[in-house]
DNA sequence: TAGATTGTTAATCGATTAACAATC
DNA sequence: TAGATTGTTAATCGATTAACAATC
């Protein structure tokens, strides 16, 4: 297909395009672009062109088969084959995502649990058995996990990303509400829940007030 | 102080910034943007066109006040006051956040919690009583709710979202993965966490194969 | 003073949107 | 055919980075 490199935005787009598609009625069999867009609240070339970078591309006047665009957007999302991914700390939000049953759609495979609480080794959580926290180097290197996902509280997230760092994990998703220092060779990405609701609440990217301070001094 | 209007991204670096700054040692007076800029991750220009939409400024040769740093990017990430916001659907995601901890540093607080379940009702998690979804809209206009939190399953997620809607919210954070038709006067960001997990896992970005279809024609 | 650091102006880069030609 | 829709090329817009002057 060669394919133009895709970017993150267009990355985040085509899940939303995926459930739109999911929403259609049973045999609907085209899909126009601008369709698409209007549903999604974007602009219609933009959708054009991010299907161009998925899709074997539309026909003009009736649109997209919808099968293959959804066949083909699912492929590229899950492209490179299935994932297997450890959760690390496995309190309320830790188990929430473990027994989240959204991510087989996506070729992601909780593979194991970890959590240094004695108290919950050996627990059956969303499939797997979770384990003390002194065998994630062991478990996730026999098991070929190099995703994780933090789910430690703040205090304990340092410790918890080195210890997937060692154990050769090479991407991490880390939910707690602290700064890492991040271990070479590893990949972190902050999903800081209270920020992004903040963010999201207040309509924060409209200026602030414009009370004029050329002069310098205040009072 | 006139600020330049915030990019979304830039805002998205503020809470990363913050949380370097609280992990820096007790007095540490000072910290340079270039200091930032390699703790975070980021361009040092970016840091400090980022903090001059933020704080009063640095001094050249020291630096910025680390107290009145952290006290700006504060001030700025909690603007327009305290926000309360309603969580819908207490399942396990639901709950799980609703007893999350760290909603409070950015001045959001959680008045109320919905769900369908009548044996749900009347539990008291996170704080508050879980109410029937039928009480949404007297609960959130009586308490002054304007976002809401979407942790129904996808089937449900469009009867909450209208009910949400209906109730007078203005924003609403979606978590089911599910195409929403979004109705008037109301702003929707869809967080769907096996999408996330999966760009982030895949190394997406790089284009595909190049291997040359030019010829068009497949065999 | 010398040099680290800020803040700003200009250059680059990438992503979105507009204009238009191609096609069913 | 006429017109809706695709796909592409060009224009615009915004965000990041580089270069540089100002300052403590």
């Amino acid at each position: 297909m060669a394919q133009a490199k895709l970017s993150v935005n267009t990355l985040r787009r085509l899940p939303q395009y995926l459930n739109y598609l999911h929403s259609l009625p049973g045999g609907t069999p085209h899909v126009s672009a601008t369709q698409i867009a209007e549903a999604v609240g974007l602009n219609d070339v933009q959708v054009r062109k991010d299907l161009a970078a998925v899709s074997q591309g539309g026909r003009p006047r009736t649109g997209y088969e919808t099968g293959l665009l959804v066949r083909d957007i699912e492929a590229l999302l899950r492209l490179g084959g299935p994932v297997r991914f450890a959760i690390v700390g496995m309190g309320r939000l830790g188990s929430a995502l473990a027994q989240y049953g959204g991510f087989s759609q996506y070729d992601l495979h909780l593979a194991a649990a970890f959590d240094t609480d004695p108290a919950l080794a050996g627990w059956e959580i969303g499939g797997v058995v979770v384990r003390p926290a002194d065998e994630m180097a062991t478990h996730c290197q026999k098991n070929g996990i190099r995703v994780g996902v933090l789910t430690v509280p703040p205090a304990a997230a340092q410790t918890a990303c080195d210890a997937l760092a060692g154990a050769g994990v090479e991407t991490i998703w880390n939910f707690a509400p602290a700064h890492l220092s991040i271990p070479a060779g590893v990949r972190v990405e902050n999903m800081n829940m209270a920020a992004s609701l903040g963010i999201l609440s207040r309509h924060l990217q409209q200026r602030l007030d414009d009370t004029d301070e050329r002069e310098g001094s205040s009072a």
